[in-house]
DNA sequence: TTTATTTACGGAATCGATTTCGTTAAACCG
DNA sequence: CGGTTTAACGAAATCGATTCCGTAAATAAA
């Protein structure tokens, strides 16, 4: 439209020193005239950057990853990157499926949290052989060496289990979706140790592995309570089971928390409103998710950084669930 | 590797019948081996299709949306198509600097939900412009000609009302986050309509417009509670506004349902476990993502089929907020 | 005044995949 | 057996933006 090449309108629209002030200042106002937006896909050819990261996680229904993926917004927004969303629905099969279709350039990093499933990493080494900057958070692969971004899930697990024993409690269910990943062994050793230091016999028929469906744990757990009647305890390691726990117990008519007390990991604004209102262990979930967002860009910045595990601590907000006060934050 | 052109081995991947079947299978078999994937971005470029596209959403850490995302990534999936998620946090300056940058060929499609604080549709003509498919959910432009997916919002303001009425409430708060949109106006005509029906006189003072954060929100209701004590029925137009409610109604001591009773629309797939179990009126959210990605398909797949509105039901699920039984669903 | 620099721009290669247009050799037809 | 068709493949153009390389004109240095 200027009479002018396309290279000269390239660099006058990134402000090279090659292009004459009015020339400059001719095809910027005549791009803003017309709404000019340079194909982002086509530059990527050149750049081999696409300014776009994936995001995995195993569900999105869900406060703690939604608050996260809210975080992780928030920072590439900042730095004008795009977000792509990808569920495993806790399958491994789709993990795979996914980290394959993401070695193509079609993103610069991916940040990612496990599906519960996910016993076997072969998949992510593609990543890495792929040299495709890679940050875990919160259900991460401990010992990969990559860099990752979880809750201090020992010392919780070792917390609320203390909170429910300083209750009252003797015979604590415990609840997980995941004997592999890291959240499930390192908030259930924190659970076997403050049994231990206590002096409570663990008993492992009171641990339920919950990986199923929403109705298919509520079966379970009501299954659970009536064959373990002397249960006064449910130490909820996700959000979903405590739920589920919630479901159980009123359905059987078991009362909390006369009868038995629940904790649970949960980032519910609402776990004050319930009924009763619920005790969390209540994770830095936005703040997670900007973490991690953060450590990706920095991977980006430098060639590959030393890779960093960054450990937020989580907070125990005692309400009425294991006989807090009637009125609760 | 196997003294091919780029072209027969383009061919061979793509199943061409102008290859012969056994370098077909030659380059097939190595593709697989060595795991080759072809960059999306490049052959986009060709063929000006990219699998992708975009979401934009006032919030994500809220049941209705991220239900809905849940949908639209299902059919996504299905498709091999990937999801750019996109944030606008209800600000109409980030929804249209979002509409911008999406017009460059980086998505083929968009599914929206308008900020509340949208009043002008200007961007989003552009996009019809640049022949960019686009579909409504939810928070729609009504008169625009554009496809949408909603819910019947008239029908279930009034559906709501009534109900309240029928619970004994005569004077009958109204929460709403937006007069300019769909959902503002249709709901709350359906809120007019049945107290004209009943024979209720309306009170303007008592719709309160709450488009701030969750605190402000909540020191706004606080200040109406107590400035109209004969507030018997809030009507929440919107999740955020019934969880304010509560909060605010906890903070002043006025018991639900004996005080105050009190109807929202939701998505807490835990209403039945709040103090007390809230009464909803929950929209069918996975299936409005759903219907809203295939809607947008299928606009892919013709030239431009006629632009649909297609309208949803929502269910009103009796709980103790409004005086329903104890044990509810 | 002649040579060396800048200044300001255009041409063409490049990124990776796809596709149009040839081209060669074998197969087929009358 | 000459001519035509078909099968199977390669060369090059293409998508849109960027950048290396070149070059003409203007300016500065010698």
């Amino acid at each position: 439209m200027l009479g002018l090449s396309a290279s000269t309108v390239s660099r006058a629209l990134r402000d090279s020193y090659e292009i004459g002030e009015e020339t400059k200042k001719r095809v910027q106002d005549l791009a803003k005239q017309v709404g000019y937006q340079p194909n982002p896909y086509a530059s990527s050819l050149r750049n081999q950057v696409v300014r776009t990261i994936a995001v995995v996680v195993p569900e999105i229904a869900n406060h703690f990853f939604s608050l996260a993926i809210n975080g992780i917004e928030e920072v590439a927004r900042q730095k004008d990157y795009h977000v792509l969303v990808y569920l495993t629905h806790d399958s491994y099969v789709r993990e795979v499926a996914v980290t394959r279709f993401l070695t193509n350039g079609r993103v610069d990093g991916v940040l990612m949290s496990l599906a519960s499933e996910t016993k076997d990493f072969a998949h992510l080494e593609t990543l890495r052989q792929k040299a495709l900057p890679l940050v875990f958070f919160d259900r991460v692969w401990t010992d990969s060496g990559i860099s990752q971004v979880t809750t201090d899930d020992y010392a919780s697990g070792f917390r609320a289990t203390e909170h429910l024993l300083a209750a009252g409690c003797r015979h604590i269910a415990y609840l997980m979706v995941s004997g592999n990943l890291s959240i499930g062994t390192k908030r259930r050793q924190g659970y076997l140790d403050a049994l231990n230091a206590h002096g409570v016999v663990h008993e492992p028929d009171l641990t339920l592995d919950g990986h199923g469906s929403n109705e298919e744990n509520l079966t379970l757990i009501t299954q659970l309570l009536q064959q373990h009647p002397e249960i006064d305890g449910i130490f909820a390691s996700v959000e979903r089971l405590a739920i589920s726990s919630y479901q159980a117990c009123h359905g059987i008519g078991r009362r909390i928390p006369d009868e038995i007390k629940i904790i649970g990991f949960s980032n519910l604004e609402i776990a004050s409103l319930l009924n009763p209102s619920l005790t969390t262990v209540t994770q830095p979930a936005f703040d997670i998710g900007k973490e991690a967002a953060q450590l990706l860009f920095s991977a980006f910045k430098q060639g590959s950084p030393l890779p960093r595990a960054v450990e937020l601590k989580a907070e125990l907000i005692v309400r009425r669930s294991t006989g807090g006060p009637l009125l609760n934050p």
